[in-house]
DNA sequence: CAATGCCTATCTTCCGATAGGTAGGTTAGA
DNA sequence: TCTAACCTACCTATCGGAAGATAGGCATTG
């Protein structure tokens, strides 16, 4: 099913996608609106340019496709991770970058976290998708307790407290439709981490 | 139609409850567990013991009864903050207090901030609920300023940083299903507020 | 020839919403 | 005080639409 991500390509801003690839990249930044609840494979379909009983073809149900997009948006999130330690060999300059991730998805993609609204809806979401959703923050404190707290005592306790307060200032942020709260709490944790 | 609250009672384990009452309650245990979208007439009805229809007497749409929900959850959660100003002078004793509100959402409701998950999905959301969420969010940063961080020159973003981190933190923890990312969040609250 | 990747057409289920009815209570006027 | 008018709080029945899912057909490709 996955291997068609190879073949039947097309050309967008110089780049390739695969129908696969396009109904993913949709269906992620549907989800990443209006969650789990909100994708709607006759919407999805109308944007890749297809027919909804085609999405079936790919993703037998709609839990599938749920997994599929949590799977790949943990995955470049983890590259970045894997990349951002590579490049920076300081805490802070790690701080610093895993920062801008957040920051990211609210001032350029202006869209929530996708694990985190998955995570808000998470009692109603299909078994699978919950695991899914899990390993993203699993992936995302052991990632930060091991690239920025090393050494420290509490080094799980501060990975958490980086993580929720980011995920908790996307969303206020969100709501409030002002970055004031990101990056104040931004600010906050430049200041305290290491002091 | 508001007057209602106070004719037409049942009674429940010793509490009145009128019908609009009910159905605020039930419909707020829903959207905790699956936000706006997960709403049901339907399934509000019946737990209710009235017919769906019967709802639209109470609340002429669904926006309608999301922003009730939000209101009438917004009102009690005011309502402890100032008890608890009231009957804890120490900033320290203020913090405990905000945080056992979290604790209690997920340890005995077992369920997410309602204005947590609504944030979540907040694009989705008619504008009329979407402000009713933000209000909540701008009680809550308000108070924690003035109650906890009333002399400090960052105050603001104090504030910020505590509730963007709880709500955070709570959304891992259901999850994440363990109580660890909550637990050490708090702990590191304790700690730093006011080394 | 067979697999791939779509299509059309259709199914059932659920959704919020509306129209119209009714039992029971309250109110107001003769 | 009787009664007509009205209000409250539901009800039944139904609507149009959208949801996910399925069956079966039809090109294209290797």
């Amino acid at each position: 099913m996955l291997s068609s991500c190879l073949i039947n390509r097309y050309w967008g801003q110089g780049v390739v996608y695969s129908t696969v690839d396009k109904i993913i990249e949709v269906a992620e930044l549907q989800a990443r609106a209006g969650g789990y609840s909100a994708l709607s494979f006759r919407v999805i379909a109308k944007q890749v340019g297809i027919k909804s009983a085609s999405i079936h073809y790919h993703f037998a149900t709609k839990a599938d496709l749920g997994v599929a997009i949590a799977h790949r948006y943990t995955a470049r999130f983890e590259q970045k991770l894997l990349r951002l330690a590579e490049h920076s060999a300081q805490p802070s300059d790690r701080l610093e970058g895993y920062i801008a991730l957040f920051v990211e998805a609210l001032t350029v993609d202006k869209k929530m976290c996708l694990c985190g609204i998955l995570a808000a809806e998470s009692d109603v979401l299909p078994e699978a998708l919950q695991r899914a959703v899990k390993v993203f923050f699993e992936v995302n404190v052991a990632w930060l307790q091991g690239a920025l707290f090393a050494d420290q005592p509490q080094a799980k306790a501060q990975a958490f407290l980086v993580m929720a307060s980011l995920e908790g200032a996307l969303l206020m942020s969100k709501t409030m439709q002002t970055d004031a709260p990101l990056q104040q709490v931004c600010k906050l944790l430049r200041q305290d981490c290491w002091q």
